[in-house]
This record gives structure tokens, C-alpha cells and sequence, in this order.
DNA sequence: TTGTGGTATGTTACCTGTAACAATAATCAC
DNA sequence: GTGATTATTGTTACAGGTAACATACCACAA
């Protein structure tokens, strides 16, 4: 019943020629004679080969295949990196294997000890700590690396990303500049990432002589869980006339929890998010936002990783892309 | 410079014995003595071994892989069913290699060859209708392949998907009962699904005696195409007092632009969209939307896929998951 | 005719883990 | 002590595409 996958002896059988002819044929039809060419387009096409990489894998390990480690995949953020990143591999006759480890680092390192196991030519990540076994297999494979997400450099790999403290520092500026004064800050799921947001936030909250107040979870972020900061916000903190959230999802969940109790937007409350979502910038009233350059980073790493395989040379720094601070109209004027 | 990787001969050449032991240790301990098996796992770690799969690919075409065929990563719906997969296959031990084909069937075929290249065990597809080739292959394959999406049977293949026909027919008449009348459909990209949406459209309107007044595209759907195709509603049929988008971006892009304008949501106009992101349900009005099972198709195919794998029986008819209608805050009550 | 060059095809070996079988040593029953 | 049994390790072969090298053949120049 299982019938066992057409191999390229079979079609040289069929033909009258040695596997190798065949061979030649898939690669460079050119240097294979007239006659056989047709006959072997004959015998392909009626067996049905489909080419089969395992027997290249193996004796040469290299795979054609380049693994995206991220934390999440039902994130909107990772969605729009992957779509950076596959723009670049596809073409370049690469394919992607997706894994994510819920933000878990010994999930981290069986998910690198998955793909390297299936020889992957390259990698990219998304953190820069990792299990010290991690670190360990990622140097022993010898494959090109390449973190995103930040620009910060913890590790040495080549990193593309942003300034994630900056931004931060930025945004909150603009929302004290715009008249808010007591600015709370949501915070989720607590990564590498939003650690570095919280510092420009207090960085910039000190320096304008204010004082920081910082909601935390250990929960995914989700509209739900913006609402619920909302809430205990009043209760806690009732003269807060600003929020910045670690990301947009927090911000629409708190601006539509205001929304419902009849607080207006933006003169009773600001609110500002992170990332730059769609759905941020097509809401009414538009959410302010910092507008990551989250297809950008998918691409450029992408070409990054490429011009390592091709054994060019690679950025020694980590690149630092732009960002754009948007006040919507969630923010006063 | 490019160190070879570490093989089990490394690791048995250390030791002093044959690569077999070490396999067999690797595989089972138990069957290894104790003096080897401490000096083998010594071994393991200086060396830093990491197994490798290409040897077994080859030798038993088993690469505990799975091919993922999706349309589009960017899109939230698909997001979520890849973490329904992923919630069965990944502690089954397999591994998701993700394709996507931007809803070009000749895109597909391809992919299905670059899946099938890398030996994947089984295959997870989301379109009933295939090129001439590509079904070949599928057929060729011999590896067990699903269809998500969808549960009306087009192909003999085991499918996991909902009613979008049906679906699309009963949150028509709900829109009628609550008393919009003059009810356009806003369409973006016509794949299977949205034409089956709009024949449960059509279909309904009809048994209530109405026109149906039907907008389409050949954009991805996004907000702003929401918001464009409201525009023109209002100059080319004034008159309408509702909408159904065959997806919730549509539709929230169509809602804000109400919005925007002022028009009064639901009294002047209902909106209803397709798959109830969570955004529409945070959202105010919170939006009217076809729940859809998006998350449980993508776990009940990996079941499905996991009982075939193990030789088990599956499914011979489509299985129909439930939906749920839920008429928000923007509809009329 | 001999030699040279080029084209088309064949042969061999390789990559690495493991199934299947073989061998060896140690243990035990009688 | 002999044969049987078990536990442990070794040997061989295999999967399939291709690099590297070898061969065969023909055309043409000297």
C-alpha cells in the first residue's frame, strides 16, 4: 500500500540511462543530449518525481531552509516581521521554518535544538539572552545568526532593530509636552523589550521632575487585560491623566474601557500604545503610538542573513532602524 | 574555519567504542552499560552534539515535520488556527514547516513541491481546488493531508472548516430581523470562502424579498478598504441602512469611517462582519460578527492528521464545527 | 594515421544515523 | 561442565542526489 517515493534511479530506469544523467538533466537540461532531454520530460512528467533534498541535506548539510525563532506567532507584531522576512528568503529560494517558544527560554533552547537538527543554513532570533546551552549550540553550529527586535547589543551577534528605550523616553516626552502630567504606564508580559520601554519611560518621567506609576502582569497582553488596568487604574490611582502601554493592544482595550465609562479622549485621559497596529491608526479617535519599523527589521535581517551565506560581509554593529512617534488623537494638543 | 559538525563518530571516538553505541544511548540509555553511558553523556556535553535528522529523513523518508499551507500569515484568522495546529503538533513531537501562497493557486503548487521536497510526514492545506500538478502531487504523495477552512467537500480529502455558506445565510436574517433592510455586502478578495459567503448573502436576502447590493475587490481587505468602499456606498446607494463584511477588517474599517461622519451606528446604519476578531469584540459599539472556530480547526485537523499518521481512522466526511452569531452593538435590536 | 579537444554519459564514493544481524562475554540451571 | 540465556557491543548495509573523476565517442587538424 505505501508505495514508495519515485526516485531519480526510477526515472533513469524508465529512460535507460544511470541516475546521474537524470541528475544533470534537473539541474541543467542543457547538458544533456536532445534525445534524452525529451525522454526524460517524458518519464518525469508520467512518474511524478518530486525532487527530494534530504540525500543533499545530509551529504552536504546545508538545507536551504532558514529557521525564525520568535516569541509569538498570534502576535500582529511577529505577523508583519515574518512577512518582512519571507519577502527577502522566498525569492532568494529559501524556505522559513517558523517555531515560537512563549517567551519560555528553555523553550528557546529546544526550539534552536529543533531546527539546527534539521540543519538550517541560518537563524534568526528574537532574543539575545539565552540558556547558557543555547548560547552553546548556536556557536557550535556554525550557521549565520541574526537577532531582531532590538538594537541593543547584549550579545555579538549581528542584531537588527530598533531602540526600544528611546522610543519609549520619546513618547512619553511628547505626552508630558502635550499637557499630561500624571502618566501611568501599562506594562504585560515582562520581556528583555518592554524592560527597556519602562527605563525610557521613568528616564523621562524623572527628568520632567514626575513621578512614575507602572502596572505589570505576568498575562499575554490583550485588549481584556487593558481594560482591567484601566479599572483597577481608577481605583488606585484616580487622578491619572495619562497612559502609556507597552503595546497597542493594552491602549485600545484601556481607550475603549474610557470609551464605555464616558471618559473623554483625550482631555480627561491620554493614551498612548506601541507599535503602530492598523487597527491604532484607523480608530476613532486615532491612537498614538509609536510606529515601529517591525517589516523593515524582517527584511533587512533577512538580507542580513543572506549576505552571510553568500560570505559577504555583515553589519559588525547592530542596526538601528527608525521609528515614528505618532500623537493620533489620543494625546492632547 | 567551517568546523565540520560534531557526529556520533566524534562523540564514539572519544569514548572508544562504535557510533552505534552512542546511538543506542541517545535512544535508549538503558541499554547502554553504566561505565559507558557516563562517559558517553561526558562526551555529549564537551562536544556539544546536536542530533541530527537528516540521516533518518533519508533513510526512512520520516521527517516528523508538517507542512502548513496558508494563504496569507499576516491575516489574524490564520494566526490563530496556526496556534490551534501548533497546540497538538508540537507536543506530539513534530515540527511546522509554514508556507503561504498569497492566494495564487500556481504560488500553491510550488509550495506544495518545496513542502514536499523537504519530506514532510503530512500536509495541512487550506484550498479545495488545486492546480491540475499540484493535485497530482498530492496524490503522488502519499502522506495524509487535510483541508482546513472549509467544510464543504470539494475534493475526497478530509476537511475541517465550518459552514461559511451557512454561516453567512443566518447573520443575514438576523440583520434582516432586527430590521435593516437595504443591506450591501462588502467583499474583498474572492476566494472560495467569501463566494460561498456571498451566495449565504444572496440567498438570504432573497427569501426576505430584498435586493442584495454587492461591493468587491481584488485588494486584500485592510481598514482602509473598509473605509473606501463605505464612501462610495453613500454616493452610489444612499439608501443603505446596513452591512455585512465577509471579514471583521472590513468591517471595523467601514465602522470608524461611520464614525468619522457621524452616522449613527446602528440606528442609521447595522454593521456585521466575519470571524470575530478581538478587536471587534472589545471594541465600541462592540461590532457584529460571525464567531468563527478558528483556533479549534487548527487543532481538531493536527488531531485528525495525528490519528492518520498512527494509521488510526479518520474522518470520511467533512467535519462541520459550530459557529456563533453574535449581533454586538451594531446592529439595530 | 595519430593526436587533440570537446561532448555526452557512466562509475564511485560520500554524507550520518540506525535496522538487522552477528559476535562475544557473562550468568545461570542442572 | 555444558548448553542455554541474557546483556552488551560490533559489523554491515542502506537511504538518494551529486561532486569528482573516468570513459567512450566523434570531429577535425596535422
Amino acid at each position: 500500500m505505501k508505495k514508495k517515493r519515485t526516485t531519480l534511479q526510477d526515472i533513469a530506469d524508465r529512460v535507460g540511462v544511470t541516475k546521474m544523467t537524470v541528475s544533470r538533466f534537473m539541474r541543467n537540461p542543457e547538458q544533456v543530449s536532445d534525445t534524452l532531454r525529451h525522454q526524460i520530460q517524458a518519464a518525469l512528467d508520467e512518474l511524478g518525481y518530486i525532487p527530494n533534498r534530504a540525500p543533499d541535506i545530509l551529504s552536504k548539510a546545508k538545507s536551504h531552509a532558514i529557521g525564525v525563532l520568535l516569541p509569538s506567532l498570534t502576535n500582529q507584531v511577529f505577523a508583519e516581521v515574518i512577512r518582512g522576512i519571507e519577502s527577502v528568503l522566498e525569492p532568494a529560494g529559501y524556505q522559513t521554518m517558523l517555531a515560537h517558544y512563549g517567551y519560555s527560554k528553555t523553550s528557546e533552547e529546544q526550539r534552536i535544538a529543533t531546527l539546527l537538527s534539521y540543519n538550517v543554513d541560518a537563524l534568526i532570533i528574537s532574543e539575545s539572552q539565552h540558556t547558557e546551552r543555547a548560547q552553546k549550540m548556536l556557536e557550535n553550529a556554525g550557521i549565520p545568526v541574526v537577532e531582531i527586535m532590538d538594537s541593543v547589543a547584549h550579545s555579538r551577534l549581528p542584531a537588527v532593530g530598533f531602540d526600544n528605550r528611546a522610543a519609549a523616553f520619546e513618547m512619553t516626552q511628547a505626552m508630558i509636552a502635550r499637557g499630561h502630567q500624571k502618566i501611568a504606564y501599562f506594562a504585560a508580559r515582562m520581556d528583555e523589550r518592554t524592560l527597556q520601554r519602562i527605563q525610557g519611560y521613568e528616564a523621562a518621567m524623572a527628568e520632567a521632575g514626575l513621578s512614575p506609576y507602572i502596572k505589570k502582569s505576568d498575562q499575554a497582553s490583550s485588549f481584556t487585560l487593558g481594560a482591567q488596568f484601566l479599572e483597577q487604574l481608577l481605583e488606585e490611582f484616580p487622578q491619572a491623566d495619562g497612559i502609556f502601554c507597552t503595546n497597542d493592544d493594552l491602549a485600545i482595550g484601556a481607550l475603549y474601557a474610557c470609551q464605555k465609562r464616558g471618559i473623554l479622549i483625550p482631555e480627561q485621559m491620554g493614551i498612548a500604545g506601541f507599535h503602530g497596529h492598523d487597527v491604532a491608526r484607523a480608530m476613532v479617535p486615532r491612537l498614538a503610538t509609536v510606529i515601529t519599523p517591525r517589516e523593515d527589521m524582517g527584511r533587512i535581517a533577512a538580507e542580513q542573513l543572506l549576505l552571510a551565506l553568500n560570505g559577504e560581509a555583515t553589519h559588525t554593529t547592530p542596526i538601528a532602524l527608525p521609528y515614528q512617534i505618532d500623537c493620533g488623537e489620543s494625546l492632547r494638543c
